[in-house]
DNA sequence: ATTACTTTTCCTGCTT
DNA sequence: AAAGCAGGAAAAGTAA
């Protein structure tokens, strides 16, 4: 009870440090609604604004200390024009860092490169690393949505194998919907954690992640619960006999994903919303964030061995109910979310920790979860 | 619009 | 028996 009094207090200063109402798109949304962490990210923390619009900057989305190379050049170059400096008086051939080199700068070697832009630089990029909220971005996001829910899975013994706090709809079984929040699911929020996804992505191919919009619950999930797979369920079996279902002969349900709602119906069931929904972090980042912060996970997930990178599901279900709630899918289960982690298997981001039940291990293309990555990445 | 990629959903069979 | 694991298949969702 305590300790979960002080989380809530800890993600209270976190928000009331980094919320700034300045930005037109925060100003109208309530206290208690969630937004997009990349609103928040650079609303909050950038002293500059990388580009005004749809369009960001790539690095504006990543911590500094991830940068590629290209990313750092994106940046000098938006700094160079930024304070309309003489750019030829730069020594291009030394800015070939990547962002942990460039952080790793003393202001008198960037003054070196730069001249009097290296004080600038030096500055502007103190503030960018000091002030990014880190990877906790999507946890906030998800305790902003529903602290209690989340306060309850994280205090009490187990929400969904001794009598679920989630509402008389969930079963044992897992499979039938268990949202968190029986009214509205709150926006997912494209997850700050997704910034360190790139030093991984250039090597194991996965595309950087989304930064697409989605600032209001209303917008992009506000009623998703509304498509719960109950309902989906009942509507392939029904009417959702789209075309491809004609065939006469499947006497069991067609294999693979089948379709929440059509597009039309979802339109005309909630009117205009969002195109996309946010990417946010992938799962295994997910996992990661939520293992680099044992003060947060109390129960949720530990180290078997920190070094090694191994670690155990200690309530699965609930932590499958977060990477739900955070892709706004609360039908999401361990089963499922397990598979997902099995596919990480082949692409050696885990690895397969053969006879221990709930225990997985990162691989050799994870990063992020080494306790030098996160001093490092967490300033 | 296309494509590549990741995740979700469902399944069967196996193991603990 | 139940829960979890393995992995195939197919579709959805997303980014580029």
């Amino acid at each position: 009870m305590a300790a979960t009094c002080e989380i809530s207090n800890i993600f209270s200063n976190y928000f009331s440090t980094m919320y700034s109402p300045e930005d037109p798109t925060l100003g109208s949304v309530p206290p208690a609604a969630s937004f997009g962490a990349d609103d928040l990210v650079l609303s909050l923390s950038t002293p500059q604004m990388p580009l005004e619009g749809p369009e960001k900057a790539s690095w504006s989305k990543e911590q500094p200390q991830f940068w590629s190379k290209a990313q750092v050049l994106d940046w000098i170059s938006y700094q160079v024009e930024k304070n309309k400096f003489d750019a030829s008086t730069i020594d291009f051939s030394r800015c070939d860092m990547d962002g942990a080199t460039l952080c790793s700068c003393a202001p008198e070697e960037l003054r070196l490169v730069f001249g009097p832009l290296g004080d600038q630089l030096y500055s502007q990029l103190w503030d960018l690393t000091s002030s990014f909220p880190d990877e906790l971005g999507w946890i906030i996001d998800l305790l902003e949505q529903d602290s209690v829910s989340f306060q309850e899975t994280l205090g009490d013994p187990g929400p969904f194998d001794q009598g679920s706090p989630f509402g008389p709809e969930m079963q044992e079984d897992g499979r039938q919907p268990s949202p968190y929040n029986p009214g509205s699911y709150g926006a997912g929020a494209p997850s700050p954690g997704s910034s360190d996804v790139s030093t991984v992505s250039s090597t194991i191919s996965t595309p950087g992640t989304g930064a697409s919009q989605c600032s209001h619950s209303s917008d992009c999930g506000g009623s998703d619960v509304d498509l719960d797979p109950t309902d989906s369920k009942l509507f392939s079996r029904d009417d959702s006999s789209d075309h491809k279902k004609g065939d006469p002969k499947h006497g069991k349900r067609k294999r693979g994903r089948p379709r929440k709602l059509s597009r039309e119906s979802r339109d005309s069931l909630e009117g205009r919303r969002n195109k996309h929904a946010p990417r946010g972090t992938h799962l295994w980042e997910f996992i990661r964030d939520i293992l680099i912060h044992p003060e947060l996970n109390e129960g949720l997930l530990k180290w078997e061995n920190r070094q090694e990178g191994v670690f155990k599901f200690l309530r699965s279900e609930a932590v499958a109910q977060l990477w739900g709630q955070k892709k706004k899918n609360s039908s999401m289960t361990y089963e499922k979310l397990s598979r997902a982690m099995r596919y990480y298997y082949k692409r050696e981001i885990l690895e397969r920790v053969d006879g221990r039940r709930l225990v997985y291990k990162f691989g050799k293309n994870s990063s992020g979860w080494k306790e030098e990555e996160v001093v490092g990445g967490r300033n």
